[in-house]
DNA sequence: GGGGTGGCAGGACATTTGTCACGGTTGGTT
DNA sequence: AACCAACCGTGACAAATGTCCTGCCACCCC
């Protein structure tokens, strides 16, 4: 597969879950043209770490804490565009592997399927190929770009955890109308009934 | 640690998300007292598996399709009751370990920290000790059981996905008013100021 | 210049939601 | 028997929510 003394793949790591990262780490590190430089368990610690590690791989989960790992995509492309970036998530949603792709990502994995998967995806990665689910690429093409605009998404995601209209007007220094108005637009252009479906059809799409 | 020639742990595996899954069985196949004698990817399927494959412990996901593994670690009791079983899972919930006492764990554990517990707590419970995040045993205590009755807590689960009154009564064949006493009921008693708000707390707490 | 889109805001209105007070039934305790 | 808790329902009311209309400004594109 891989010359018997071929440089060995530098990997970084990314995942806030901590037996999820520790398995990782440990089954990437049995492969023995892959070593596990650096982990990380939070999203804005990536960009430093992957600065001080060098790293030709990046595995990045998305739900972190800090910041995205769609976030730390886009900035490893500005501040490490030798790096290759592999986004690994729990979920398959359609506006996230867009953004994956936008972001400059290599490719896009789902915690789904074995492990195996993983190295398989890491050399291919740095062999300059993409990575990506063809079930999942045609399920982002159909669903179409996110018809919310950056407002609506805002007032939508401050709206999820049950927060009033005044309780976001104030967090987001607008009217009241205002916030109306954007959450009436979001529920139509959702095509739904109340702010909590908006709110969980634009989160399924990966809009939010 | 053990004898040279002890009889292996038979160990059954449940876990919905795949790679997480295959990393685990993996993991645990590499330790040489313990082998994996089944896995499965839904709540339904532990207990034929179990009765199958006679593990010595359960190693049971709570979120996961067909059944939570909480029902059947309570089901595993009655039908099984030489098995152990260990929760394993990503929320550290009050709630949760509750009913997972309840229903006769012999542990509680979190996927976070390292896969080295995993190993540990398994050797651990087959040898009759209870295996409890001592934090979470006394978050636990200090959040009381549920105040929801079951009522209570069966219309606010159907109202966490932006249910409307008159769907839920529809759903649950009760009269509107009804629904809204109840929702009223479970907002005043988790002290918060919409059913957003309420199905928060309730989830947050394991109450749901 | 004109046209389109997005951001922002106000007003008016119907609907939904949350609260409260009340009455009734059932089942279990003491 | 008296009591309590949970269950189910009604009616009335205030508050929050969602819709629609209007208007203004800035920006970009043709």
């Amino acid at each position: 597969m891989t010359a018997p003394d071929a440089p060995v793949i530098r990997v970084l790591l990314a995942e806030d879950q901590g037996m999820m990262r520790s398995a990782l780490a440990l089954l990437l590190g049995l492969e023995d043209d892959i070593e596990v430089v650096a982990t990380v368990t939070r999203g804005d610690e990536v960009v430093p770490a992957a600065l001080a590690a060098r790293p030709d791989v990046a595995l990045l989960d998305i739900e972190m804490p800090g910041s995205s790992g769609l976030d730390a995509a886009a900035e490893l492309r500005d501040r490490l565009p030798g790096c290759r970036v592999l986004i690994l998530t729990t979920f398959g949603r359609p506006g996230y592997l867009r953004r994956a792709m936008e972001a400059g990502a290599a490719g896009f994995l789902v915690k789904d399927g074995p492990v195996e998967e993983l190295a398989a995806a890491i050399r291919r990665a740095l062999a300059g190929e993409k990575v990506i689910d063809p079930a999942l690429a045609a399920a982002a093409l159909s669903a179409g770009a996110s018809p919310l605009t950056d407002r609506e998404r805002e007032v939508l995601a401050a709206a999820v955890d049950g927060a009033t209209i005044s309780d976001i007007s104030r967090r987001l220094h607008l009217s009241e109308s205002t916030v109306r108005n954007y959450l009436s637009a979001a529920i139509g252009k959702t095509g739904t009934r109340n702010r909590i479906e908006a709110a969980r059809a634009a989160r399924h799409n990966g809009w939010l």
